[in-house]
DNA sequence: CCAATATCTATGTCATGACATCTAATGATA
DNA sequence: TATCATTAGATGTCATGACATAGATATTGG
């Protein structure tokens, strides 16, 4: 088969099966894989705006207004506009978040560790570049 | 940033983009990417029942039955139940779906001689073959 | 042959991505 | 200043993935 068409398929399925795993780690705090990934991204840097949050999701369209309906109505962020530009809601993770961070961290530990024994640093790292090039290279 | 996790990010980054740039050449067609792959898989391997084309599709659960829906919906494929086990629904394309095939073909070859200019191909093996431990590493 | 089990598909629900459109707030320009 | 354009977010719609469950059909074991 074509080699890029190879490529496009694998980057298909291993995405699958890293969203597969990440999610079935998830399961017992009950929250989900892109639920998980905002909640980490806020604790490594709050606040931020619904905007700068898509765009760490790397969630191109959009703006992830729902997702942070189901963050706030778990109790996980607070969401506030901001004094300086009405327009941006400045995002924060409530204590309860605080927490819920730190288990997420716990639970994808294994994940990570496993994920080492898959390949070695100058394969990881060929494989990094080889993916970044779909996106920069326009 | 912990190695593993960039590469997971990328493979993220990289997933999405394809898809972008795919539905973005099929827009003119008023097909979805997935739509569009399962009219390919077909058209290569026909007939084949639901649970074979979600296997193909890397689908991994559940089954096509409401992609199923909107391709017959759009006259590009008949569904039939398998006179040998009347579980199975064999799909095929109708002449609609193998013209549409060939339309998806052509619009996708853009998109596979750009792919060729990412990488060369001893980088697009390497990448695929880290990739596919991803998968096939238990 | 019958009952229990397994398999395949359909369907309901939820979360998400992509897209379009709307509103509120801000900024820019005549 | 008044009007228009821009920006951020909210919301509606559709397709999909994941998951659970139900119904129909086959298979298997007694």
């Amino acid at each position: 088969m074509d080699q890029v068409l190879e490529f496009v398929l694998a980057v298909k399925a291993a995405h699958r099966e890293i969203n597969r795993r990440f999610s079935e780690a998830l399961r017992p705090l009950g929250i989900t894989v892109v639920q998980a990934e905002a909640i980490l991204i806020l604790a490594d840097d709050q606040p931020l705006t619904l905007g700068e949050l898509g765009t760490r999701l790397i969630a191109e369209t959009g703006n992830p207004s729902r997702l942070a309906d189901r963050l706030q109505a778990a109790g996980l962020i607070h969401r506030q506009p901001s004094p300086h530009d009405r327009r941006n809601i400045e995002l924060t993770l409530t204590p309860y978040g605080r927490e819920m961070a730190t288990r997420i961290q716990q639970a994808r530990q294994p994940l990570l560790d496993w994920g080492r024994t898959l390949l070695n640093d100058s394969q990881f790292a060929a494989a990094t570049v080889a993916l970044h090039r779909v996106r920069d290279q326009s």
